[in-house]
RNA sequence: GGGGCCGUAGCUCAGUUGGAAGAGCGCUACAAUCGCACUGUAGAGGUCGUCGGUUCGACUCCGAUCGGCUCCA
């Protein structure tokens, strides 16, 4: 087992062995002293690891940028991993840690996103170096460790460095850090520099650190760099929100635990957090010219991290980066939309390639809907610079080839990344298709109101400040009050609905109840005594037991039915639910009488247990599944929700795009092997921090102290809580019935196993069987012999059309004959024929139209019980004022029923009274009579 | 979780208070050419996503459902 899985959340596939070094033997080997100065990032990522090594930390790789916190949306901090360990949660790897931790700032509140790019020290992606102690060492050593590593290991001149520490303003936590302070003295004191001088204080805001309301908590002394040209700032620009002095390093302290009432008391343990932020001191170093040159300001995006990236957008669109900075956001120069939109897309194409690389793709919800933003924003800044589209997914190889190396997840998902890229850049490439569309089709008028800018975004995902500018261009004002308002209508509207949400909770006084129902013996006939009964919603009622063979409905797996016998009298349980504290709450729909006679006494409890074993034979199809499907599509896949029911599973897991037929063919089949095999199913205890490694855990479950593991014959090892069978040959056959998308990014699998898919099959055989003999052949002939059949009705279909048509003209023919003159100039047919329907009803008026010159129509049928009438209008017979709706509403007014349409085409029916030709007869002397004008 | 929009020919899409399902591209055949491309003529291809309702009549109106897009939380 690797050790080194405790300490955070296990990634979808977590590292084994140790961290291999990105440079094993190269800094190591060359002196200490004397390098050159120019160091590029790399070289300072790896010093940096080696340093803290050498100082006796264990170096571990970054965790992944999915939180273990629930409210995070992504990793955004370097201590995001240990805060169980701070809060004593979880054991420490080891008493001292080093390494350098993946970051994403973006959608949540502190949203670095809009600033990205404008100026020259935001970013959406970052790396974090840092060193850890647990109850190991503290102040004095985290400060020396500080100040070695930058004056003696890195060169900068100390001179130009300024630590600040702890002083608390008014009404403030604690006490002036006077042994933070003293360290710092001694150090400056060393190297010929003034204390006074070089040493800051700060208050609660920029040096004391909290990581909520309560918790651990604790002063921090931080190291800010002067970067003005002489380096002669004499300290007065720290913490003033200058570009010329920049805090490199946070140095935290925990030393108390905040209480609920602001009260803080000495923790046992103390630790160091520290965090530094590696595209600064690489940026540092690269504007400086290594520490020669601080003629010009450090800009983070002059470090190797970005300028890899930035020389192959040159070669895309010919022109150079040139660092500058926008003087007014809303108004950019040529020169400043080509250097912003670079550091965009070098900064957003990080965060894409890491997230996805962890397993976070881009999809409409929550954090994946703040990827797909992200890399909106990138691809319209490339739109901007007339970037070839698809540029975007193209950064992504010059990225791995740039970072693979220390981060190799880049590289094992290299292919997956692309992928991704490109699907999304592409819908978005549509997406924009048809917003301009749009906007063309909105702005023909010369304006564009709030609710129509509004819809654009809202509906088609068109951005607001692409309106804007496509608006500016043609000389168009966009009412952005409006648009604000039909957003800020949205908000409340989902604000609203947002509330009706009511969940009824049956409330119990929270002891946990054991679980017996692991053991196949004590799911019938198990003793125990009434420790609880609560009242349910309507009518049921709630037993709770001590200890039960019943299974909680949990991590997907629905609870069991059963009875429970008091006495002699028997009540039916009819689910199984989990009560806020553990306990195992017995839902009796319909008691036989009222059960809080019950309390205290002795209970017999019997599972179902056929049902049980059912839902165990697919709760562990479910983990073959997400095995196989890891397997077949890769680590990305995880579970995403979950369903095990007696007669089915389902099973939602991230996906980009639907499976082949060939892809769920193999997931099938890698899972019945399995079952073939037969292998022995294991379940174990053991403390969360001490499980292997290469565990599945499923993300957003919460996990105590103490996981279970089951292990499927060493295909399938997951982190579960509930039932299984003994050996996967138990399980049967497993059938996938369906696999469709339930979300972007989401995709769902239904199957069946054991009986349910014996079931299945018979049905589906019986069926083929049933078939078979009623088309007079072979089974595996079913679906030719279907086919000729098809074939052969399309020739029937035909050969009967044209026998109609020859038909319906045999009796326009007969009916043109009859026909009689209307006023003076027009003709007249009245008469009753047979169409096969609407359709040809409506065709055989308006061929006999054409043949009688011009006049009018009116036919009629009799088909089905009911009657139709057409009437239609040649353009002479309407300009004689007869019109073909005002007939057929005459007609149908004296048939019992409706119709109309237009003058030169109506139609109409009615119920079939036998009438119909008298009808007709009458109308036939009406026309006779009557005269155009009347 | 809550809104909004879209599902019509192989593809991209039109389709007007509900009254005869269309265009462009593509496809097939023929003409023209030594042949290809271009061109011309003819043709095939549709349960208008699915189910239900209203109506004499639904691609059109209403409801449900499935799929896709999108915004908010």
């Amino acid at each position: 087992m690797s050790g080194m899985a405790g300490r955070r959340r296990p990634s979808p596939r977590p590292p084994r062995g140790c961290w291999r070094h990105p440079f094993p033997s190269g800094i190591e080997s060359r002196p200490p002293l004397g390098f050159s100065g120019r160091m590029r990032s790399a070289e300072l990522r790896q010093s940096f690891l080696d340093f803290f090594r050498e100082h006796e930390h264990m170096i571990v790789p970054s965790a992944p940028l999915l939180p273990t916190a629930p409210n995070l949306l992504f990793t955004n901090a370097g201590m995001n991993p240990f805060v169980p360990a701070f809060l004593g949660e979880e054991e420490p790897l080891a008493p001292r840690i080093a390494d350098t931790q993946k970051c994403i700032r973006a959608g949540g509140k502190h949203n670095d996103l809009e600033d990205v790019g404008l100026d020259t020290y935001h970013h959406t992606f970052f790396e974090m170096l840092g060193n850890w102690s647990f109850g190991d060492y503290f102040k004095e050593e985290a400060i020396r460790f500080a100040w070695e590593l930058l004056t003696e290991r890195w060169r900068l001149p100390p001179e130009r460095l300024y630590a600040t520490v702890y002083q608390p303003g008014e009404g403030e936590p604690a006490s002036f850090d006077a042994e933070a302070y003293s360290y710092w003295e001694a150090i400056f004191r060393e190297a010929g520099l003034d204390p006074a001088l070089h040493i800051r204080t700060g208050g609660k805001e920029d040096n004391f650190w909290m990581m909520g309301e309560t918790g651990p908590c604790g002063p921090c002394s931080e190291v800010h760099m002067d970067l003005t040209p002489a380096g002669d700032s004499r300290g007065e620009l720290v913490n003033a929100d200058s570009p010329l002095c920049m805090e490199i390093w946070n140095l935290v302290f925990i030393q108390f635990n905040a209480g609920a009432d602001g009260s803080l008391t000495d923790l046992p343990a103390r630790h160091i957090d520290t965090g530094m932020g590696l595209e600064r001191v690489a940026g540092i170093y690269a504007t400086t010219d290594g520490l020669r040159d601080f003629s010009r300001t450090p800009s983070n995006y002059d470090s190797d991290l970005f300028t890899d990236l930035f020389a192959h957008l040159e070669g895309l669109c010919g022109q150079s980066y040139g660092g500058t900075v926008p003087a007014d956001r809303g108004r950019l120069a040529p020169g400043e939309l080509r250097d912003c939109a670079f550091r965009v897309i070098a900064d957003h194409i990080r965060t894409l390639a890491f997230s996805i690389a962890d397993g976070i793709l881009p999809g409409n919800e929550g954090r994946n809907y703040v990827l797909r933003r992200i890399l909106r924003r990138a691809v319209l800044y490339g739109k901007r610079l007339q970037l070839p589209d698809g540029f975007f997914t193209g950064m992504a190889p010059v990225l791995v080839e740039k970072m693979g190396e220390a981060f190799p997840e880049l590289r094992r998902q290299r292919e997956i990344i692309g992928r991704v890229l490109r699907a999304e850049e592409t819908a978005f490439e549509k997406t924009l298709d048809r917003g301009l569309q749009l906007f063309e089709k909105e702005t023909a008028d010369g304006f564009l109101s709030g609710e129509e800018a509004f819809t654009l975004y809202d509906t088609y995902g068109f951005p607001l400040d692409l309106t804007e500018l496509l608006a500016r261009e043609r000389g168009i004002e966009v009412d952005t009050a409006g648009f604000e308002r039909a957003m800020e209508e949205q908000r409340r509207k989902g604000r609203a609905a947002r509330r009706s949400e009511a969940i009824e909770v049956v409330a119990g006084d929270g002891e946990p109840s054991e679980f017996a129902g692991y053991d196949p013996a004590a799911l019938e006939g198990f003793s125990t005594t009434v420790q609880e009964v609560l009242p349910g919603p309507r009518d049921s009622q709630v037993l709770v037991f001590p200890s039960t063979p019943f299974y909680a409905e949990k991590g997907g797996q629905v609870g069991d039915t059963g009875t429970v016998s008091v006495e002699g009298e028997a009540a039916r349980v009819t689910e199984t639910t989990a009560g806020p504290n553990g306990e195992i709450l017995h839902h009796v729909a319909e008691p036989p009488g009222d059960l809080t006679a019950w309390q205290g006494k002795p209970a017999i409890l019997s599972v179902d247990r056929e049902r049980r074993l059912a839902i165990q034979r697919h709760h562990s199809a479910t983990h073959l599944l997400s095995w196989a499907l890891r397997k077949v599509l890769g680590d990305h896949a995880h579970q995403a929700g979950s369903l095990v029911a007696p007669d089915h599973l389902r099973f939602d897991f991230t996906h980009y795009e639907a499976l082949r037929e060939e892809q769920i063919d193999e997931v099938e089949s890698l899972m019945n092997d399995a079952v073939l095999a037969n292998s022995t199913v294991r379940w174990f205890e053991v403390p969360y921090r001490e499980k292997p490694a290469d565990i599945v855990a499923v993300f957003g479950e919460k996990y105590g102290a103490v996981v279970r593991v089951v292990d499927i014959g060493g295909y399938s090892r997951e982190l579960c809580g509930g039932t299984h069978v003994h050996a996967s040959g138990e399980i049967g056959l497993i059938k996938i019935l369906s696999e469709s998308g339930i979300a972007a990014g989401t995709r769902r699998i239904e199957a069946v196993a054991g009986k349910a898919s014996y079931r299945f099959a018979e049905a589906e055989f019986n069926r083929v069987h049933h078939l078979s003999q009623r088309l007079g052949c072979k089974p595996e002939e079913v679906e030719e012999r279907v086919d000729q059949l098809l074939r052969q009705r399309q020739e029937l279909d035909k050969q009967l059309q044209r026998l109609r048509q020859q038909a319906a003209a045999g009796e326009i023919a007969r009916a043109v004959e009859e026909a009689f003159p209307l006023g003076e100039s027009l003709r007249a047919v009245v008469a009753e024929v047979s169409p096969a329907g609407a359709n040809e009803l409506r065709a055989m008026a308006s061929q006999a139209g054409q043949q009688i010159g011009e006049g009018l129509v009116l036919l009629g049928c009799r088909q089905g019980g009911k009657l139709s009438v057409v009437a239609y209008a040649t353009p002479a017979a309407r300009g004689a004022g007869h019109a073909a709706g005002d007939w057929i509403r005459e007609l149908t007014a004296e048939l019992g029923g409706r119709g109309g349409g237009k003058p030169d085409l109506a139609m109409g029916g009615a119920p079939d009274t036998g009438q119909l030709p008298e009808v007709l007869q009458s109308f036939r002397e009406k026309l006779r009579c009557a005269s155009p004008s009347s």
